[in-house]
RNA sequence: GUGGGUGUAGCUCAGAUGGUAGAGCACUGGCUUGUGGUGCCGGUGGCCGCGGGUUCAAGUCCCGUCAUCCACCCCA
């Protein structure tokens, strides 16, 4: 029934078992990331207001949640040019700018080269919608202090182990340049001035086609001689041979004149990555049409965030029309904070989509027992049971035991009970008097 | 921010053309059964999302509003 006791809108609340499933592919995720070299750390969930609106979270700003002034007066909301002028902290929107902010703050007790692990509930005041939520848990592993493409091949190799480790099959990561895009633009003519608008139609380009990316540059009065250029480069001959990630895939699929220096670095990214998916000793064709190709150079791949720099990436799947996770060289932003400028580059995993995507799989964990005890069996005894059978009056031992008074009904109640990870039960009567009373029974699935 | 669908018991849903509400499951009482969880009879539980309008009469029609889902926008 619809009434006042939702949780707010967008976000959720989480039962017992999908909890629990959550916990578990949480941890998977912290082992695989930690596994890599990465450590884990957290910081608060409101930032300062004016740096979470400085410009660098793109359209992000605008959905973020702001909280108002303590102490807030009538002649404070007269005196307000603007809404934001009554906000002094935010909600934060992305687990980014958070961390450049922590790190401009503590570099002098962190290594040279940073690996973080972030795994943290973020809000977005957008329209809820499949995959969307207004409070969701993100997934951020970043590297700061390494210029080289070295950062973003440990962060591609630790992402796509994490991926398996999952057991998440058939995803790609798209791979791109911010300078490639920048440079491919400035080719074919576009203005630097409609940059930023030319770029969010392109990104469109999966949803709307080629046809449909030229016809709204068109609307929006983009450079005329620039689309036709876009267009003919859209209709080019192209050989339709499969091109593993590297520097001939890349060639392929950019116009001429493109940064070579930008290639070169793409194309050892892609080699790197996939010497180490293919694991020592195997030779290339050993594990050709065993190892699906995984990195995909897309030259129209975009990403919203405007402080990326350099190399970014999404992770898409089949099954799914948005994206699962996305990353990207971001080298300005944390000397905006820090005075001096610090390379840093991350990616970052959607929880939420991941968990909606995967299959619910059984509680692996210890033996958990139910105790059905009848009205009339004495709480002494079942409690003196309970605590025999956790092996001791601490009772971590890695069993669980529940009691739970016996209803009319038991089949519901055995359901249920299955579903929460129950693995057996045993009824409880007056005559139980110590553990060796008890008929122990599976609790089938 | 824009557009569309939906909103009836705890849950899943019925309620043609307007006549003050039903089923299954769940919960619960009795008897039966006597413990992998039966059968029979009964019971609790509904401002029919909320507000307004039309009408003798609205769950049913109209308007508004809120919630939710989906598609845009944008994004994890």
């Amino acid at each position: 029934m619809a009434n006042q006791v939702n949780p707010p809108r967008g976000m959720r609340d989480f039962l017992p078992a999908e909890k629990a499933r959550r916990e578990r592919l949480l941890a998977v995720i912290r082992a695989s990331y930690r596994a890599h070299g990465f450590d884990e750390i957290e910081t608060p969930v409101v930032e300062d207001s004016d740096r979470l609106h400085a410009g660098l979270g793109g359209d992000n700003e605008k959905l973020a949640f702001g909280v108002l002034k303590r102490g807030l007066t009538h002649d404070d909301l007269r005196a307000a040019a603007e809404p934001l002028d009554l906000v002094d902290l935010g909600l934060r929107f992305d687990l980014t700018v958070p961390l450049a902010r922590f790190y401009a703050s503590h570099r002098a007790e962190l290594p040279t080269v940073f690996r973080a692990i972030q795994l943290a509930p973020v809000w977005r005041a957008e329209r809820p919608q499949k995959g969307r939520y207004r409070q969701f848990v993100q997934c951020d592993i970043d590297i700061i202090g390494e210029p080289g493409i070295r950062a973003e091949a440990e962060l591609l190799v630790a992402t796509l182990a994490t991926v398996d480790a999952l057991g998440l099959r058939d995803s790609v990561i798209r791979v791109n340049d911010r300078r490639l895009l920048v440079g491919m633009l400035d080719t074919l003519g576009f203005a630097e001035s409609e940059r930023d608008a030319v770029l969010i139609t392109i990104d469109k380009l999966d949803k709307l086609g080629q046809n449909g990316v030229i016809d709204e540059l068109r609307a929006n009065g983009s450079t005329p001689a620039a689309v036709d250029a876009l267009e003919q480069f859209f209709r080019r001959p192209m050989t339709m041979e499969h091109l593993p990630f590297g520097d001939r895939a890349i060639r392929k699929l950019l116009p001429q004149g493109a940064d070579e220096t930008v290639i070169a670095e793409l194309a050892a990214l892609g080699d790197a990555v996939r010497a180490a998916r293919r694991g020592p000793g195997a030779t290339e064709s050993e594990q050709l049409g065993l190892q699906p190709e995984l990195l995909q150079f897309d030259p129209f791949l975009v990403r919203g965030m405007g402080y990326y720099t350099g190399p970014i990436f999404e992770l898409s799947h089949p099954n799914v029309p948005y994206s699962l996770g996305g990353g990207g060289r971001y080298d300005g932003m944390i000397g905006r904070f820090l005075g001096t400028e610090v390379p840093a580059t991350g990616f970052s995993l959607g929880f939420e989509r991941l968990v909606d995507l995967l299959e619910a799989e059984p509680d692996g964990a210890a033996a958990a027992t139910a105790l059905l005890y009848d009205a009339d069996v004495p709480l002494a005894t079942l409690l003196t049971l309970k605590t025999e059978m956790l092996g001791g009056t601490h009772g971590i031992g890695g069993g669980r035991v529940r009691l739970v008074a016996r209803p009319k009904n038991t089949k519901t109640l055995l359901e249920t009970l299955s579903a929460e990870g129950f693995t057996r039960f045993a009824f409880v009567d007056a005559s139980v008097t110590d553990v060796g009373d008890l008929e122990l029974r599976a609790l089938g699935a």
